[in-house]
DNA sequence: CGATTGAATGTTTTATATAATGCTCAGGAA
DNA sequence: TTCCTGAGCATTATATAAAACATTCAATCG
């Protein structure tokens, strides 16, 4: 479902949708608002999408695929070593947790919405920046950095431990700073943890190789 | 708020209150049921308990209460290492969690509603089970198994870690024990993050030692 | 023939009326 | 004085009617 072979008709559709959706909110926009916002009929929007709720699915996809976008772009910093990627990866999706909620209430209902009827597309997003870490992960393990046997595994595992500061159930005002912080803690504890992991991958290895010589 | 020094007849409301409150629900159950199984007036009621939130505040209290009793039963477990106590905290939480949810649909309705309306009451049971944590993570301290500055810091980032585990917001059908699996793994990188620590602290105290002589 | 329309249809939201409930308090019983 | 009652008030929940809505499709258009 991407977006780039999209008819011009279906474009111009989920255009019109998404301002409304974003200003008015998913319940207060009518199938007959998006038609005359296209100059064309209510029936004409279902040759284009299947429901409204799919013409809501395709505007989060745009959304979450600019966020992914987003966080992949940390691979590519060259500034950054490969634990200090690990952080950043967890810093900024936390940060656009945070603004999900806090700046765009409209597009937080509409997410919520939308999970509510198709679970499964939560999967999907949770997949597309496993990817993403994953091949963190892979960077960091190639310069020795990690110890990671199976990334997606690991990357699973890194998602879960950062659940509470993605999940959009508790964020209260003025929070956020105290959950930085113990974001970065937690974060300090993983790399710890992947610390020993590659000193005993280390001796591990010598101890092979001195059992060899 | 310790449930000991409550009123004879106040201790008859509240059981009154509670079996109802399992059985119906709290929508479900009235005040004036509640009062006719006391053989009392409604008015009454209101002479030891303010409202019936705070029945359900007092009710839940007690729930909450043998939990963390169960949880601190993990300390006193001489057959377990600290490492396996910190362990088996963390599989009893996320049982105890599962099970709230899953078996008991009406106790877990009135949680949800009661953290609706008393947001402060989540931070007291936070606390709670941070000091049993906080206990466990002391007494490894002392074995050498963890290298904790701040206990009830590090107990802090280590419920934040687990919180997937135990928030109620997304447990499904059969995830049971894929989740179960995905604790484990925190919490075996959590470990070796904490062994990387305490391997740490024994380097940096050889190196004093060495100095000094 | 493919693209579009808009009235018709069944469902969902919303507005309204009605009943039930939480809670108070003036007074009564012990 | 202390404990308790129960009718009364204001609020909340439920049931019902009305309006709006998403979706369909036979008919129209280019």
């Amino acid at each position: 479902m991407p977006t780039e072979n999209l008819d011009e008709t279906a474009r111009q559709i989920l255009d019109a949708a998404s301002r409304r959706f974003l200003h008015y909110g998913y319940g207060k926009t009518t199938m007959s608002e998006i038609a005359k916002d296209c100059n064309m009929s209510t029936g004409n929007l279902y040759r284009y999408f299947p429901s409204k709720l799919d013409i809501a699915e395709m505007f989060v996809h745009v959304l979450r695929r600019e966020q992914v976008a987003n966080l992949r772009s940390v691979l590519d910093r060259k500034d950054l070593k490969p634990r200090e990627k690990l952080r950043e990866f967890f810093v900024l999706k936390f940060k656009i947790a945070y603004e999900r909620f806090h700046d765009k209430p409209k597009a937080y209902e509409l997410s919520s919405e939308l999970l509510g009827s198709r679970p499964k597309i939560a999967l999907e997003w949770e997949n597309a920046e496993g990817r993403v870490l994953s091949e963190i992960l892979l960077e960091g393990d190639a310069q020795g950095a990690f110890a990671v046997e199976d990334p997606p595994h690991t990357a699973k595992i890194l998602l879960d431990a950062a659940y509470r500061f993605t999940s959009p159930a508790v964020f209260h005002e003025g929070e956020f700073d105290d959950l930085a912080t113990e974001l970065n803690g937690v974060i300090d504890l993983v790399l710890d943890g992947f610390s020993w992991r590659a000193a005993r991958r280390d001796t591990d290895k010598s101890a092979a190789a001195g059992l060899s010589a």
